[in-house]
DNA sequence: AATTAAATTGAGCAATGGCTCAATGAGGGT
DNA sequence: ACCCTCATTGAGCCATTGCTCAATTTAATT
């Protein structure tokens, strides 16, 4: 070994930490073993002692993603704040890593079990925490909703489309309109008419 | 060469009509020359020697592509009919295939100058298709809509967004709840309360 | 037939990328 | 010291895949 490790911890910490630092920054499909072990300073075989790369890659996946569903709705947060934050940071620049984390993870499913149930496992916890906000919000009076849960899926699919549009490079789409669509969207949902 | 040649035409042809089906078949991703010029009865060299595999690939992909722009409305076609097929047709398992192909277009885009362009034009023609069908229904007081452009861009990214959400396998989707919330979405742009 | 150009072939190149494995190092226990 | 176990290394294996290129066949022209 060289001398300085950047990084604390054992092998396989480190090993796990450079996985999600990989991913953050190349994405799933394009990120490497090498590239990890590289970053976590240590041999090209002491990732393959440890693990399995598809298993790997779906954990750091998932370890990125993992207090996203407590983050739909912050303690004490009112329903309407926490709409308004959703709406936000739905498109925010910051928000560009995750899109692509997410879009990837949908399109590797089909073909590797561990993304597909790190995928399933997040997408329920998020969904549950968005009908549960949007219920609340109902409870609350600050709108009405016939079926919370219906809202929550039209709501996580559209901006699920309107983000692959604008990583596609959509000349047509900005930050800005998907974030007016999304919120048209809701306007509607809660019995606003249509506009655009 | 063997004997009987399934195709017709020249090698050049052959060779493109090989790579649709194989598209077909395979979706963008996992199509590969070898499989292109097996189906197409011809050696490895001369794909090589008449295309660059990544133009290739986007040609035959826009050739699939090429008449749904004029399938979103049919000659004398109503509108509301061509808009019974659009929602009936989005999540039809006859679509399944142009899902795939559609959403690995538009992950392999910003890597894929050539798929770039191609996904470029189609989806600009199928917006506008879509956006005029939904205007001349306004004009035929079949529905009224306040932004028919803006309304067509909020249906494609919808079903975008559950066409991906089924091909992940999401075990909460199925194409019946998918169909139904399109259709949900259209109904609110009209104007109808929304509901689940 | 001879000549030239175009079509066609396929073994093999070169780059990629996950993973193996024999070797080495580092403690811990006796 | 001796042994045993676990951590660690990295050169190299192996499969994949787009693509090259020298050689061959086919076709048209004179």
């Amino acid at each position: 070994m060289t001398d300085v490790k950047k990084a604390r911890g054992s092998g396989r910490e480190r090993i796990f930490r450079a996985a999600v630092e990989v991913l953050m920054e190349s994405g799933l499909e394009a990120a490497q073993t090498r590239s990890v072990t590289e970053r976590a300073g240590v041999g090209t075989g002491l990732l393959n002692h440890y693990f399995r790369w598809p298993v790997l890659r779906a954990a750091a996946w998932e370890a990125v993603f993992e207090d996203a569903p407590a983050d739909i709705r912050r303690a004490d947060e009112a329903p309407r704040a926490a709409i308004g934050r959703f709406m936000a940071e739905a498109f925010a620049p910051e928000a560009r890593l995750y899109w692509r984390l997410w879009i990837d993870a949908e399109r590797l499913a089909p073909h590797d079990p561990p993304i597909a149930e790190a995928l399933d496992r997040i997408r329920t916890q998020l969904r549950s925490a968005l009908a549960r906000l949007l219920a609340d919000g109902v409870s609350a009076g600050d709108w009405q909703l016939p079926d919370p849960a219906a809202t929550a899926l039209r709501l996580d699919a559209l901006r699920d489309g309107l983000a692959g549009l604008i990583l596609a490079g959509d000349p047509a789409m900005t930050t800005d309109l998907a974030r007016q669509h999304l919120e048209a969207l809701f306007a509607m949902e809660c019995g606003v008419a249509g506009g655009g």
